[in-house]
DNA sequence: TTATAAAGTTAGACTAGTCTAACTTTAAAT
DNA sequence: ATTTAAAGTTAGACTAGTCTAACTTTATAA
């Protein structure tokens, strides 16, 4: 729920049956229960939305799967676009200290290895909104790549075969009115051809 | 089951049901499943036993457990007796590469942190009962610790408060004819006293 | 303003896993 | 050799979670 929520908080039962891979009846005998423990805020055929501490709840899980991947990065030397399915099973571990343990070794990261805020232990979660889209920078500036909008599979793979990854810093040499395309340089790349569809997902600063 | 097998690799229902905190129908039932998946050798009314490749499976899930109770104390700086009940939660990991980087990482151990062996890739798993009792040693002798016979968590919490620990060197002074009692030095320690008890579960060479 | 399509809910069936109570088999003891 | 207590199994009920089909509500559009 929390990652497909909208920009007011809400989701369609439809669509998390969808993503969920369960008929939408599923969904709201589920999300009635969800409502009883008070994470949930139901009101019959409202879109769906989670309370206060359904979202703190949420972050709580994000912030396992965030640390967890940065673990698989930074301390088991696995790629960016394979921890997320490790860590899908690896967030569900219980124990505090093992999660704790992760944060020390990483000496308290504040973003995963696709530059998403971390959550705090508290549950905060900063707004990764603040950053800018690649695509609406202008030719002639530097800029730096902080996170990105989406991360699949795909893409990530896209992005290692280009050698850009986070921390990589472009030059944006031209803007094309039609397409909205850009080209770049970076490292010792030059005159690489970034797509819309690409340079929106880049979040730089 | 692999862990409560006694000598003849047999369990009983009730063992089984009383360990995992389920009744004996319960047991009946999933062992009748688990038979048609032929990892259960299963005749009515007869001890449990695990068919061949029930005994690999079994290895296979401890082999995943002491690999992250190796990776939690020599990667993450867990104790011994913490390690356990979070490798426990580990282990249900699907990630073949998970534990591979552990085994990677770790230098291919064949040990946990208790001394017990790590199986195979291919389920086997070496007999730990090559290993003496420290209660069979004679005074005179020097010995070093390489296993436990059972590891609970009082065990190595009495471990721990006395300094002993996988690879401690100890030299066997007195037994006590009564009582099975040792009387050992080692490290700066001199003259600790271990009951039977415990020199029946410390296992030396 | 009403009709209608899309979305959501209710009803009822099915499966997996658990339980207790009643019954059967095994094996230990007289 | 027979009795009997312990262990195991079967029967049947219950819960949680899922589904499809039928029904209700919402909101869009004529």
């Amino acid at each position: 729920m929390f990652s497909l929520s909208d920009a007011e908080g809400s989701v369609s039962a439809s669509e998390l049956g969808r993503s969920l891979g369960v008929s939408t009846p599923s969904v709201s005998s589920m999300v009635r229960k969800l409502a009883a423990l008070d994470l949930v805020a139901y009101v019959k055929y409202q879109p769906l939305k989670l309370t206060a501490s359904g979202r703190k709840a949420a972050a709580l899980v994000i912030r396992k799967h965030r640390l967890t991947e940065m673990f698989l990065v930074e301390k088991m030397g696995f790629g960016w676009e394979e921890v997320h399915v490790i860590a899908e099973q690896v967030e569900h571990v219980k124990s505090p200290a093992f999660f704790a343990r992760m944060d020390k070794l990483l000496g308290y990261p504040t973003v995963d290895p696709h530059g998403s805020p971390i959550p705090s232990p508290e549950g905060t979660i900063t707004d990764l909104r603040k950053h800018q889209k690649l695509s609406d920078r202008q030719p002639g500036e530097k800029v730096r790549i902080v996170g990105l909008a989406h991360s699949s599979n795909d893409f990530l793979l896209y992005l290692n075969e280009r050698g850009i990854a986070l921390k990589t810093a472009l030059t944006i040499l031209r803007r094309e009115i039609y397409d909205g395309s850009l080209t770049v340089n970076y490292d010792d790349k030059k005159d690489v051809v970034l797509s819309k569809v690409v340079a929106d997902k880049l979040l730089v600063e």
